[in-house]
DNA sequence: AATAGTATCATGTCTAGTCATATTAGCAAG
DNA sequence: CTTGCTAATATGACTAGACATGATACTATT
């Protein structure tokens, strides 16, 4: 059979097949039709209901079960899930984006950068063996000429041993790793503190305030890259993250 | 031609081959064999030497644009894509499981609960027009008799009305709503804030001490269905979200 | 030289079928 | 009642080929 659909009436703009399919698919769960522990009938009724051939319901259902809506097993069919744990997308972008995004003028202080053999708490943070050769770096983002943000940073060289020739007086190590070094898997914490004598007085800010605490830790394949503390005061940024199930 | 291919030394378990693919072009892309911007050979080419159909290999391509490694486009082909912003995915769980995943007994302590027409306040809070009916929720999460971390929710009586029902004086909001109503799309702000006295004496901790703060809106395809602010002391909560490139 | 029309090509989607494999149900023996 | 075998079955992976679509490159015209 040759793809002689018509555009029906409520697809305004012809989404594919399989789209549509996963769309109906999901809209059946998400409005309890189907509910969690229902089993759908098999690809081959459900091809056949919607009129298509069983690789493509199958790629419907792939999406499907990739987005956590079903679960699909051999033998045993396809059964709907219970919903998920909320789950959501947090993009992190490196500051001087964001700070120039936000149209304020960016501007990187470093205030202190040693290379050195792994501390234990560089070792610990790192997660890298003791004595591993590493560049420790202090500095801070500014927005406009004002604080914006305090960076902690160890950079594990045995990784990047080309950040050894870098200064990072004016630019940020954090674009400067993103946009040279590939990584595989990274590791957030977010935490808030009350700001100590020593922070306060980095960001010009008031002491005990609170801040808002960024960790993280970036992989490229089991070797450990970077780990950085940022701490934004905690009327200077908010992180924000959307979800939406399916569509994107 | 027939799936005859020997399972090689490299895959202990036999892994689909359209996985194989997947990462035999992911690893050339990481490592930098093909820097961003490099135009890779045509899927015909493509499927030629890795030797299988052209529909496999584009399942592997499929995969791997999903995941923002390359970009494909009809004529042009298919280019590797600048490293992506830093992205992560959070999973937020309801409280009572994460207290209950640490080994301590959960209680929720409810300190208010009122169903009235939506204030200003809570018109913006929900995103609804004002006059709305909803129920606002002041209460405490408790661990061990401790307090945890202190909600205060706005739930869309337009959109649950069996909420009405719900006293929630021992049981929370949270659990009760994300076990029977659907969502599609939710918005998360993390943020942290200095305590102030009523926050402070709810979460018996000092006044100023930093707190954790995240907000929730949750929908059903455009429709509100709660707002929801939690405050943890900083010292009790911390997010932590991780992110691998494929795999899972 | 600028522009409009056209040919071409790489990806996008789909089909109808084959073979592979995990899991279950049912049955038989202990 | 339990254990172990066997057959049935639903999904998983794959193929070879077809047509659709959108972007680009080229060509002819003004």
């Amino acid at each position: 059979m040759k793809n002689t659909r018509a555009v029906t009436d409520t697809e305004s703009v012809s989404m594919p097949r399989y789209r549509e399919i996963h769309d109906a698919l999901r809209e059946k769960i998400i409005t309890g039709v189907w509910p969690p522990g229902f089993k759908l009938p098999s690809e081959p009724e459900l091809a056949k209901s919607f009129d298509c051939a069983r690789m493509t319901l199958s790629k419907a259902l792939g999406a499907l079960a990739e987005r956590g809506f079903i679960t699909r097993r051999r033998r045993a069919g396809t059964i709907v899930n219970a919903p998920r744990p909320q789950e959501t997308v947090l993009a992190i972008h490196d500051i001087e984006a964001e700070i120039s995004a936000a149209g304020h003028e960016y501007q990187y202080l470093c205030l202190s950068r040693e290379a050195r053999l792994a501390t234990p708490g560089d070792a610990a943070a790192l997660n890298v063996p003791i004595e591993t050769p590493v560049l420790f770096l202090h500095g801070v983002h500014r927005a406009d000429s004002r604080p914006h943000a305090l960076e902690e940073r160890v950079i594990n060289l045995a990784a990047v041993p080309d950040a050894r020739q870098e200064r990072f007086t004016k630019s940020s190590p954090g674009r400067w790793l993103l946009t040279r070094i590939p990584w595989t898997e990274a590791e957030h914490q977010i935490s808030a503190l009350n700001a100590s004598a020593a922070i306060a007085e980095c960001l010009e800010i008031a002491r005990n305030k609170a801040c808002l605490c960024i960790e993280r830790r970036t992989w490229l394949k089991d070797r450990s890259i970077t780990y950085v503390r940022l701490l934004y005061p905690c009327d200077q940024h908010k992180l924000t993250a959307r979800f939406r199930h399916g569509k994107a």
